[in-house]
DNA sequence: CCAAGTTTGTTGATGTGTCATCATAAGGTG
DNA sequence: CACCTTATGATGACACATCAACAAACTTGG
C-alpha cells in the first residue's frame, strides 16, 4: 500500500520539478513580457486562429479549463485590452473571443524568451531517448487519467 | 528557436498532465477529507517528525513554499484545529508548528486513498523501465532548474 | 561592543481559482 | 408543439497565492 523507496522519491520529484518550473517560467515571462503563465496559455491559442477569433467554449476545450476560470480571466485580460468580447453568431448563448492587436503584439513579443526559458530548462537536458521515453510514458499517463471519473 | 512536433507534443502533455493529475487529486482529496493538497502536503513532514513539531522555517524548506504562503496557510489551519503555533525555544524570531491530535488524525485518515489514487493514475502506468528513466531525468532536470538564476 | 546587514515570520493589498448558482438558449423526446 | 434535459457563459462569495513592506531578532565585521 505505502510506496517503496524509488516510488516515493519519483513521485516527490514530479511534485517538485512541476512547482519550481512552473514558478521559474511565471516569474520570466511576468518580469520580461508582464503575461502570467494564464495570459500565455490562453493567447496561444488564440493567435494561432484565423482572425484571432476563438468561441469561448472552444478556448476552455483548448486550454483545459473550466468555463467559470476562463470567464474569470477572460474579463481581466478584456480590462486590459488584450482580447474582446463579441456575441456568437451561430448560438446565442455562445461568446466569441476576439484577440486585439494589442494582445497579439504582446504573445509575439513574449514568446521568444519564454520557450527559450522552456528550453533551457525542460528540453535541453534531455536526450532523443528521453524525449522519446517521456512521449510514450505521457500518453500512457494521461489515458490512465481519462479512465479516472 | 521553435519547437519541434515531438517537443511541442511533450512540453504541452507535460503541462497538460500535471495540470490534470493535479485537478483530480485535490477533488478526490477534499472530497474523501476535506483536506486540500496544500493542506496534505504540510501534514505529511509534520506527522513524520518527532512529536509533530517542526520549526515554521524548516517546513517552509521542506515543502518548498515561501515564508509568506506558510504563514497565511498555517493561520487557515490553526483556525480549523489541525496545528498550533508554538514559540520558538532556541530563536526568538523563530515559530514552532505542533501537528494537534486533530491533525494527526486528519492525515491517518487521508493518506491511504490518497496514496491509492497516485498509485491508480502514476504509479500503476509505470512499468519498472519507465520509474528508472523517470528517477533519471528529474533528477537531471531539477539539476537544471536549480542552475536558473 | 556596535552598527550594518541578514534572517525569520507576519500582515494587508491585490490578483487568481473554485464553487454554487443563475439566466438563457439548444437539443431531444413524447 | 410542450416538456425536460443539457450546454453555455456570467456572477458573487470565498479560499488561496504573491508581493511589498514591516518588526523583531540574530549575525558579522569593524
Amino acid at each position: 500500500m505505502w510506496l517503496n523507496d524509488r516510488e516515493a522519491r519519483v513521485w516527490r520529484a514530479h511534485l517538485a520539478l512541476h512547482r519550481d518550473l512552473q514558478a521559474v517560467l511565471e516569474r520570466r515571462l511576468a518580469r520580461d513580457s508582464g503575461l502570467s503563465l494564464a495570459d500565455y496559455a490562453l493567447l496561444v491559442p488564440l493567435s494561432e486562429s484565423p482572425d484571432g477569433l476563438v468561441r469561448a467554449r472552444d478556448l476552455a476545450t483548448a486550454v483545459g479549463w473550466e468555463r467559470s476560470r476562463l470567464s474569470h480571466h477572460l474579463s481581466r485580460m478584456e480590462s486590459r485590452a488584450l482580447i474582446t468580447r463579441e456575441t456568437c453568431p451561430d448560438d446565442a448563448r455562445g461568446a466569441m473571443v476576439r484577440l486585439t492587436p494589442e494582445g497579439r503584439a504582446a504573445i509575439t513579443a513574449a514568446a521568444p524568451d519564454h520557450v527559450a526559458t522552456v528550453r533551457r530548462t525542460f528540453l535541453d537536458p534531455l536526450t532523443d531517448a528521453d524525449l522519446a521515453a517521456l512521449d510514450d510514458i505521457y500518453s500512457r499517463l494521461s489515458a490512465a487519467l481519462a479512465a479516472e471519473e
